[in-house]
Order: C-alpha cells, then sequence, then structure tokens
DNA sequence: GACGGTTATGTTATAGTATAACAGCCCTGT
DNA sequence: ACAGGGCTGTTATACTATAACATAACCGTC
C-alpha cells in the first residue's frame, strides 16, 4: 500500500505516514492496555487516509458495505476511543477529525488549515502554546484545553 | 434596565454593557450602510443578555411568542449578518455565539472560556496573535481566520 | 471450561445544528 | 408610482451527535 499523495499537498509516500501510525497506534494501546479493536483501527486507517480531516457521516459510509450500513453510534463511539487515546484530534471549525502525528507526546493541539487544498497540519514549536499560557496566566485563567485552527492558504497552493 | 450580573462573573452594571454594545452597533452599521434591523438589533440584544455564548436554538426560542414560533433561517440570518459585521463571534467549540467587545477595531479572535461558570472572555493584547502569525509565517502559510479558543476554569471560578 | 463482571458492538430512535429553495414583503431611489 | 434589491416568511431537508437499551465478545477466576 504505497500511495503516493500529490499536489497540491507536498508529495510523500504516504503509506509510510499509514503505517507509522498505525503501529504507533498499537504499541501505544499495548502499554496501556487499551483495546485497538477492528472497527478503532479502521476508523483510525480511514482517517489516516490524507493529511485532510474527515467528516464522521463520511467515515460511516466508507464503513458501510453492499450487504450493511454501520450507524452513527459506531463511529462516534470509536471516534471517542480514538479522541481519548490522544490518536487523533478534533478539528472544530470543520466538525472533522484528523490523525495525530505525534500521539505519544503531550496534547497542545495546533492546526494549520488550508482552505484551498483542505491539508491540516500541526504547528511545530511551542511559542504559541506559551504565549496562550502566559495570556491566560495574566487573567488567572487555568488552562484544561487549547483549540488554536488557523485557517488560510498554504505554502504549496500559494505556489 | 440595569441588571447586575453576580458571581460566578464578576458584578458590573451589565445593563451598560448592552447599551453600549447596542450603540456601537447602531453607530458601525449607520457608517458602514448596513441595515441593523429589528430581527438582527434583538438577537444582539439577547446574545448580550450576559458574558455567555448563547446558542443558536436558544435564540430561536427567545424570539418567539406564544402564538407565533420564530423558525431557524431567521437567526441563522439575523447570526450571519451579525458576523459579517463583526458584532458578534462564533465560538467553535460550542457551537455558540458570543458578543464582540471591540466591534470597530480588528478582529482576531481569542477566548478564554471557563467550563464552570460558562463565561467567555476576549483575551487581551496581541502576543498570541504575534505567536500565531509567526508560527504561520515559518510554514509559508497565509492566515485567513484565527480560532483561539482556551477551555478551562476562570479566576472567579477558582476563587 | 463454566461463571460473572466488564467492555465493546448492534440497533432504534431522537436531539441538536444548519442550510436550500422559493415566495412575498418592504425599503429606497428615481 | 414603480422597479430593483434586500430582508423576512415558510417548508422542507441535510448534516451532526447522542440516549437508551439489547446483545455479544473478552477476561480473569474458579
Amino acid at each position: 500500500m504505497t500511495s503516493i499523495v500529490e499536489t497540491p499537498a507536498r508529495p510523500h509516500d504516504h503509506g509510510q505516514c499509514v503505517a507509522d501510525a498505525l503501529a504507533a497506534a498499537e504499541a501505544l494501546c499495548a502499554e496501556r492496555g487499551a483495546r485497538l479493536t477492528d472497527i478503532r483501527r479502521q476508523v483510525l486507517a480511514l482517517i489516516w487516509q490524507g493529511h485532510n480531516a474527515v467528516k464522521a457521516y463520511d467515515l460511516l459510509e466508507m464503513l458501510s458495505t453492499e450487504t450493511r450500513a454501520a450507524k452513527p453510534p459506531t463511529v462516534y463511539r470509536a471516534l471517542d476511543f480514538l479522541l481519548e487515546q490522544g490518536l487523533i484530534h478534533r478539528i472544530e471549525s470543520l466538525n472533522a477529525f484528523i490523525g495525530c502525528t505525534h500521539p505519544a507526546g503531550d496534547h497542545v493541539s495546533q492546526f494549520l488549515i488550508c482552505d484551498r487544498c483542505h491539508t491540516v497540519s500541526e504547528i511545530e514549536g511551542t511559542s504559541v502554546e506559551a504565549a496562550v499560557r502566559r495570556a491566560a496566566g495574566k487573567a488567572g485563567f487555568a488552562i484544561s484545553r487549547q483549540t488554536v485552527e488557523i485557517h488560510g492558504m498554504c505554502a504549496v497552493c500559494r505556489g
């Protein structure tokens, strides 16, 4: 399974991305005693189809076969599990989900979302997080969850 | 109309907030030749009931009378208008809307959202925005819209 | 390997969020 | 008055998400 993702996203061996993500998920779940069942693995793989966010009902369709239609709770439960394990993130401004590129690490999630090619990438570095922490601290606010979603146009699409 | 908002939010003369917001809206719309109609003004006032985000269907209910039920497009159209004019913001992580405290100015919107008392406040200062711009710039990403929503517990609720 | 608890999945129904499409009204400028 | 555009009314429907209960699979213990 060695699909090459073409423009506008940067070309790369996406099969490797999927394989890495699934391997990391297996390892983390094993370590934690969490059960990465068939459905959950399937949903994770579907979300990793590309570097764009995937909607719950699209997953639902992809999970359905000729003979059997998957139902909403099935996919939402799998999504809940994957979110809890930090294997995926929810993009609030899109009502959609994307694979986490560093599931073992900390879980600040900050995204650059290209509105043209729909590629979503996590922001590197801690400076945004630090600025947020400073601003919250000044207000005496205790952070439990950060949502940073930056919409615009990615470097590739700007050409 | 001088209601005093009690704890957990800081007590203040909230009638003044509402009056200021409506006056600013009138002024801005007049200046721009935008029509702040009855429905739109009503929706804006309802959103400014407090410093918490308000859901579309709650507005719908508040707009309905004994004899006449308001319908979704009515409220969504008003919300669209108010969003376009920068008079309100949408909180993506809540599917809800909140009045803008500086409608005349720039429109970066960054919020501290208390999950206990549900008070939403805009982050002061430009350091978060600057950090975001720097991070985006490094990736060659052209920003069109920032969504920064920080959940946690506000100073008042922390006691 | 039978038992009992726990976790996961199946299924039906419904709640909650948002928009399409078309009809009619009202304001505004001429 | 009237023509055009913008606003509102109305019906229908699409999209997103969860409640509640039934059944099945897993797991440790006896």
